[in-house]
DNA sequence: TTGGAATGTTAGTGATCACTAACTATCTTC
DNA sequence: GAAGATAGTTAGTGATCACTAACATTCCAA
């Protein structure tokens, strides 16, 4: 692993905990084993290395694919998956929404993060008008159900980040069941 | 306006705005047209600030009296009431709620910020088993539920908190109304 | 009018910060 | 074995930080 592969993961995880301003350069050189001077001449300041971190470790869904092969048109089985790969891909990068959550002046680097959210938006909205056009689904307003689903998801994802001590006992994929199937009764015809 | 006041208030303020970390003693006190020294013989430092700030300034709403008085029985009417209830509640305390998930260290003081949501989701659990109980929700996971719907909210919530400008050009109240919909279908015998 | 509390001013502490200069050591590669 | 790239070491820049000491001023209540 090169200087600047441990350079990088270091900053991710020490910025993830403790957020940008509150690590050192030294610190972040010392946590991969590596000289100071080296993550200036690598990077050139402290901004940089993390914007080449997330660049370079931002997990790109390929939830487009996802769309076209898995789904079964069968409303409680898709949203189960489509939940799944939401979190699954959150969960990737939930060091990086960490840190650009944590500090508002990274909201620049904040677009980066929230790609993947958007795109999924986008193909649910188009999965919930499909839906309906096969009669399958109520009549609705497509993007609020799909907003509104995105919502409980994001909110799931961002409560356990920022609380490790869940505010309830129930598992979460007790939780993620009931959900599926408050919407797949709450929009089935 | 006494020099406590005008400190708090800067303080809160500034830090909503750039973090905990991103604002000086310095800076704080000038914007509340006070000398530096007057913060620190007021409050000893700056965490004890903040801490004096969030006590003072974190909204208590009164959330049991609302469901103990204002309740229809009519799920479409109390859900919509339950939420906008909520996002009253967090919306006055949306400045402290940005300092205090914005910096891992005061995880400490988030305790007092998530109370309200704790409470709320008592309620909501206590609601949905009443409601069930008289025949007028399916059966269902009344805690599960409940989650689901301050998911959904809390989601919507820390969207708008983080991303002024939305993922979606639909009005905030538009999604609103249709996830108590998607409730009301969802969970109606 | 006077005493005391609150505030301001100024100058400073030592620590830490991001970042740099200058020089040396270790490699690989031809 | 020389060249060149990559790394480490050391010492330092100037800035900013939270916080303090010492003294002067303002202002209100008794």
């Amino acid at each position: 692993m090169d200087s600047r592969t441990k350079l990088m993961l270091a900053a991710i995880d020490r910025m993830a905990e403790r957020g940008y301003k509150g690590v050192s350069t030294k610190e972040i050189a010392a946590a991969a084993g590596v000289s100071e001077m080296t993550l200036f001449r690598q990077f050139g300041s402290k901004m940089n290395l993390l914007e080449k971190a997330i660049e370079r470790y931002h997990y790109a869904a390929e939830m487009t694919q996802v769309f076209e092969e898995r789904l079964t048109w069968n409303l409680r089985e898709d949203l189960l998956l489509i939940g799944r790969m939401y979190h699954e891909t959150m969960d990737r990068n939930r060091k990086l929404f960490l840190i650009v959550l944590g500090d508002n002046e990274l909201a620049g680097l904040r677009e980066q993060a929230q790609k993947h959210p958007r795109k999924l938006l986008e193909l649910l909205t188009g999965y919930f008008t499909e839906m309906r056009s096969r009669g399958k689904l109520i009549e609705t307003d497509a993007e609020a159900q799909a907003i509104a689903f995105m919502w409980l998801h994001y909110g799931a994802f961002l409560s356990r980040l920022f609380a490790p001590s869940s505010i309830t006992s129930l598992p979460f994929s007790e939780v993620m069941e009931s959900s599926v199937e408050l919407f797949a009764r709450g929009l089935t015809p």
